[in-house]
DNA sequence: ATCTTTGTGTATATCGTTCTACAAGAAAAC
DNA sequence: GTTTTCTTGTAGAACGATATACACAAAGAT
């Protein structure tokens, strides 16, 4: 009786090793750049490689080395500013030879821990994180384990991993020196509700840069902010209620487009001009800002930028850097027509 | 002189086994859900894996078994319904216990192969791919050699893959039924360029059901369509000078909203009123076209739905169903004011 | 001539799991 | 009482790479 089982001959180092007529550790070599190889030898070698098709398992490259594959962990996958995030970071990891794979959490700490320890345990190179729910305590542990950046997450003193900023205190900044200069004063932030009581997340800084610069011009007083429901879903009815309110500001600084097209779609429906009525400044420059019916001012972060910038530094952590390094970038005011 | 490099003892199933005083095998087996353990022994395993913290390497993982990691490979990430479909495919996997890990092609097809190949070596037990740009041989290719679902891709030959569509023919002739029913009768679509000869791509889908729709209506020879440029900067202009062009029709069914969000963002600049002089369809029912603003009526495809149809799917191959299944969702129509 | 050094290639232990094959004892069948 | 079956556990060979240690030859130094 024949064999029943048809033994699909597998594709590995071993196939090319025989096919090239040399051993398993030249291929292995030549698949390294490692020292030790005659021209001749890698020349064969290449070509076996090249007429076989051959790919290493990156499983069994994990076991002892490399698998030049690097996890990248999103807050949510709706945000609009990561596209461009993403972006960046890949421009500069697949020049390096590196896979991206992503993660969403799903704004869920259990989820993202989750998530990161999958991403170890199947020994990635690297991570990059984006806006993390994790506090800095948790991500000091992976990142001990790990190379990691983090974007999005404001903790300067880390001294485990490296974190890629926009200057979000600036940027509130810049939101309200461009109100004042259209000569209005009574500003109000709208941010969101949040349990984590540390200044590490984006909208804390943002939070605190408004303040500072209300404080700044004398109106430390009037700088009021309204928190939004953290669930997305309950938001747009809580600002409608928000602008019904008697006492309602003459403009906003909203923490996010998400919420900022929501405020001017509220606005429009009850018929308030813009900017003579209610004034709006955004964040994150997100594409729908651009749209005529929108026309939203908006803080722009240069989200590709914080990309490559995360990027080259995870190849150099990756590369042996040990001390950490902490980046703001300038962010600037995309100007239409909401204020 | 004492060690220069400290060992750090890494937790393995080795370490599980001493500290419960079994064997490797045993571990092994609690962990699998084997059969030939004793409730003792389990117990006595799980408190030992529970204290040590232990999480199996999914790299050591994937040389023998399983790795419990699915790969999901994604068009581009902008797309407005790709967090439903991501969505709904995580709820059935999370219950199965599999982690999702996203890669994204860029419209790249080049990339989307490398994507590929780089989930198959870290030994993915499954892959979801949607609205990929690969061929159908392509696909046909990496489907022998790993479980496959594709969602967005209309191949109902196909023996190696399944796959999950929304009726995008329906789709279409929703649409168009419902242009006519406001009597309406010159109606042209707004599609995009491709180089795929095939039918396979469900704008082209959506293509074949706006003519069929339209010659049912006997309007066969007014079925035209405008194809935009596929790269995405170009098609806000290139919708304007559609616009402007004499013979402009009454009605426009747009392949997908992040069109006829600016079909309708430049009929407002060109002062036209929606839907009197131009009423307007979109398809993805995405969170802009609900904006006031925008107010624009779409075919919804029930993004959640196909996801978590794939995810059902992705586990029955992955449970060793080898016969294809190819399914259809019926779309509906979501009502507002640009019709 | 002999000893080093350098360049090139190979043999093989190792990584952390899975899983087949088997051992040993208990229970059931005869 | 012997054989058979069942249950529970263990030993150890894979899996496919990496990387250390070494062998061998040719070149250079003495």
């Amino acid at each position: 009786m024949s064999k029943q089982i048809k033994p699909i001959a597998r594709l590995t180092i071993k196939t090319v090793a025989a096919d090239a007529g040399v051993s398993v550790a030249a291929v292995s070599k030549v698949m390294r750049n490692a020292y030790g190889v005659s021209d001749a030898l890698r020349k064969k070698v290449l070509e076996s490689i090249e007429r076989l098709g051959y790919r290493p398992s990156v499983a069994a490259r994990g076991m002892r080395g490399q698998t030049f594959t690097i996890g990248m962990l999103l807050v949510e996958i709706a945000n609009p500013f990561l596209p461009q995030v993403i972006d960046g970071v890949n421009e500069v990891l697949a020049d390096a030879n590196y896979q991206t794979l992503l993660g969403v959490g799903q704004s869920n700490s259990r989820l993202e821990s989750s998530l990161l320890e999958s991403m170890m345990a199947q020994k990635m190179d690297g991570l990059i994180l984006v806006a993390p729910q994790l506090h800095g305590g948790q991500l000091a542990k992976f990142a001990r384990q790990v190379p990691m950046v983090v974007i999005g997450h404001h903790e300067p003193t880390a001294t485990t991993f490296d974190t890629v900023n926009s200057d979000d205190q600036e940027g509130a900044a810049i939101a309200v020196r461009a109100l004042l200069d259209r000569g209005i004063t009574d500003i109000a932030m709208l941010g969101v509700e949040l349990d984590d009581p540390m200044g590490t997340n984006v909208e804390t800084q943002r939070e605190i840069g408004f303040r500072n610069a209300m404080k700044k011009a004398g109106l430390g007083n009037k700088a009021k902010t309204m928190h939004l429901p953290w669930e997305a879903k309950l938001r747009p009815a809580a600002i409608q209620k928000y602008l019904q309110q008697r006492g309602r500001p003459g403009a906003l600084f909203c923490w996010s487009d998400l919420d900022a097209v929501h405020v001017i779609d509220t606005a429009n429906r009850m018929k308030l001009r813009i900017p003579e009525d209610l004034a709006v400044i955004g964040y994150d420059n997100s594409s729908v800002a651009e749209l005529a019916a929108v026309n939203l001012s908006s803080i722009d972060q240069s989200g590709k930028r914080l990309g490559t910038l995360a990027g080259e530094r995870l190849l150099s952590r990756i590369a042996g850097r040990s001390v950490a390094s902490h980046v703001l970038v300038e962010p600037f005011l995309a100007i239409r027509g909401s204020h």
